[in-house]
DNA sequence: GCAGTCGCGCAATATTCTTGCGCCTGGGCC
DNA sequence: GGCCCAGGCGCAAGAATATTGCGCGACTGC
């Protein structure tokens, strides 16, 4: 499948939203029958477009009170130790999202964790203890005011 | 109810990973009955500790080519004007997270778009189209190694 | 030891998913 | 203009799943 309707939009929106809803309701919702509609979110999952699903967690209710960003800077460089760093930090759990970045640093790392403590101990124990890791900027999270929003959908041919 | 044990967590852990695996598929892989297993979703659901479940959606082939990272300062703070940033910024559909932030920038943003072009509408038509906001600082992922990574259970008590 | 509470599994019912099938529509081609 | 084909739809039936009431056993606190 190469090209994307108005309908294929209106149920990624509302896939995004709610993925856990009845396909009768969401085909409703997309104004089609349940065969048609089931058939549409089959082709998505398909095309890959649909990535999967997944529960959105609470983090303070988790007893995850702090987000932390933390920029890393990578000593020498080189395809292995790159490859080794990033196979590290996405296996620990509390990292949340890892993307290598333009700038000054080398890394952007998302990490969730219950207090300053777990923080410390992320840090010291998990991330400096990666060789090859010169230099770590941590920024706090004071109040988030939107995370994993929905992604949009208006470029979408 | 205020005490989850390993069978909860397990539960967390399964329905993160896959938000719409099929009660009774689910209730197998904790071992529990289909029907015990359901009002334990439900209570963590009531609890708020699961607050919804999402597709997730895959950037590239969405079109987003692109994320970025905008750290923004603010010039003069006051309750209400940071109110309005906020509620500003949280309604820029490419605005997919925005967090209040210690250190020398005020918000960071995470915006997805799909190519540079479409960058520079989102920053100068509609970030520094915000009064207030004095500069704007972009960062660019080159590759993402992990993103809306599953949250860490290990401190669920 | 006993009553109360909580959470479990079982089973029946309601709801939803899934697939085959025939129909309609629109585009390309005589 | 008419024909043929492909794609997508709705319908309907059967399979699978969700949902709820109910009784039972285990643990708690007295």
């Amino acid at each position: 499948m190469a090209a994307y309707d108005s309908t294929d939009r209106a149920i990624l929106d509302r896939l995004q939203t709610d993925g856990r809803i009845a396909n009768v309701d969401l085909a409703e919702a997309v104004a089609l029958s349940p065969s048609a509609c089931l058939r549409r979110v089959r082709a998505l999952e398909q095309d890959g477009l649909i990535a999967g699903y997944r529960a959105e967690l609470d983090r303070a209710r988790l007893g995850l009170d702090l987000t932390v960003f933390i920029e890393l800077k990578v000593g020498q460089h080189s395809r292995k130790t790159a490859a080794r760093i990033e196979s590290v930090l996405s296996g620990i759990p509390e990292v949340v999202a890892c993307h290598v970045i333009s700038g000054s640093a080398d890394f952007l790392v998302e990490a969730a964790v219950a207090n300053l403590a777990a923080y410390e101990r992320l840090l010291i124990d998990q991330i400096l203890a990666i060789p090859a890791i010169v230099d770590a900027r941590s920024t706090f999270a004071i109040r988030t005011v939107k995370t994993r929003g929905p992604l949009p959908l208006a470029q979408l041919r």
